[in-house]
DNA sequence: AAAAGAATAGGGTAAACCCCTAATTTTTAT
DNA sequence: ATAAAAATTAGGGGTTTACCCTATTCTTTT
């Protein structure tokens, strides 16, 4: 038995979603929840399996909402519903730990077969989800939008730059690469010109910043 | 009529693509090319529609080959094929402008499906290649139990960590805050004594990895 | 009131940083 | 194949910064 929680401020939806899940008999409605305020106390008084959430709500967002759950409840599972396949909401979603992301457009089937994924410990994006994610990631050289991409730096400076990182003086670079305080310092210097920065605390931010490192 | 070159160094498998294709009423064959090196020439003396590509060379890699035609022939299409579905390979072709990425285990339906639907103007990502960037975008907070959390620190060292990072040096941070820089370095000390880290390098890297700072 | 922690600061030394120059090797481009 | 560019190596000589230890005053906690 699933035990689900709808939150979601749009009374009718949430009637709606009520009902299809009510003809299931391995799902449980907790409660159907008009507001996120309100879904704090429940989650607290009940054990919830899984979470039905509206990323765009009147008052707070759906996005804080699941970020609270994933940190408080971590075995509980979220499923984000959104009207829109807003590419920022999407990723937002997934960055902090959603289960699945689904549009409201998506027929009961779709939201059912979701669920049953989710509880089953995978997760579910829906296809349409899936392709605004993978439209953003690509690059397209036609539209020659250029995003700032790592300096390039050599094999040896990179060594360098991950000893750096490691918290190793240039002396000690210097006896584990057998070669010189000078060239460890010339190497320094070219990294340091190289990204940009005044000092180590800039070389290791942009090293992480960049992941250059590990 | 698509026009395809094909680049792979396993003449058995490049073979294979040939007599896939071959049998394809609108495919021509440019030319099936053995070498990164070698598709230059061709690539100059040819028109092509779209090149498939294998991520893997053993003298160079595909991703560079992607790379120098999304720069000089924008309007070639390109399609990654790879033996592994590696995130990191994926996300790198994803960004240099790769118009589709599927694996050389996939049969020959999935690689006519994708070459046209490619030709079309669209993208072809298959569907475990979508599902590796889908779960690499997702944080799940389930699997990082061992998080260890930050060492405690004062507001004022916060304040001071923040301009570390920010790659000022210690005289300025005084000047910023309007103490001595003797104070500045006390702080400076007493944060790597609670970060436990020996230098700026390792105190940056903390910072970051707990989120201390912005 | 006592204890603990935060914020302040000085003196001395080691390390980092800077500005040069310059040789040899490797990689890239024509 | 050859020239050009970049990488790797190293040094001299100097300034600045970081780091260590100690110590006082102020603030918060017990």
């Amino acid at each position: 038995m699933i035990r689900i929680l709808v939150i979601d401020d749009h009374k009718m939806f949430l009637q709606g979603i009520g009902n299809i899940l009510d003809q299931e008999e391995d799902m449980h409605i907790v409660a159907l929840c008009e507001s996120g305020e309100a879904s704090y106390d429940l989650l607290k008084n009940n054990s919830v399996d899984l979470v039905l959430l509206d990323i765009q709500l009147q008052t707070m967002s759906g996005l804080d909402i699941c970020k609270y759950i994933r940190k408080e409840y971590p075995k509980t599972k979220v499923l984000m519903l959104s009207m829109l396949k807003e590419e920022s909401f999407i990723t937002q979603a997934m960055s902090i730990g959603a289960h699945g992301y689904i549009l409201k457009s998506s027929g009961q089937e779709e939201l059912l077969k979701a669920i049953r994924i989710i509880q089953s410990g995978q997760t579910y994006f829906s296809s349409e989800v899936t392709q605004v994610v993978m439209n953003s990631l690509r690059f397209d050289s036609d539209s020659s939008k250029n995003k700032k991409q790592a300096p390039k730096i050599s094999k040896r400076e990179k060594e360098v730059l991950q000893l750096i990182v490691q918290e190793h003086t240039t002396q000690e670079i210097a006896n584990l690469l057998f070669i010189s305080l000078k060239t460890v310092e010339s190497h320094r210097s070219n990294l340091l010109a190289k990204m940009g920065v005044r000092n180590i605390a800039g070389l290791v931010r942009k090293a992480l910043e960049f992941n250059l490192v590990e």
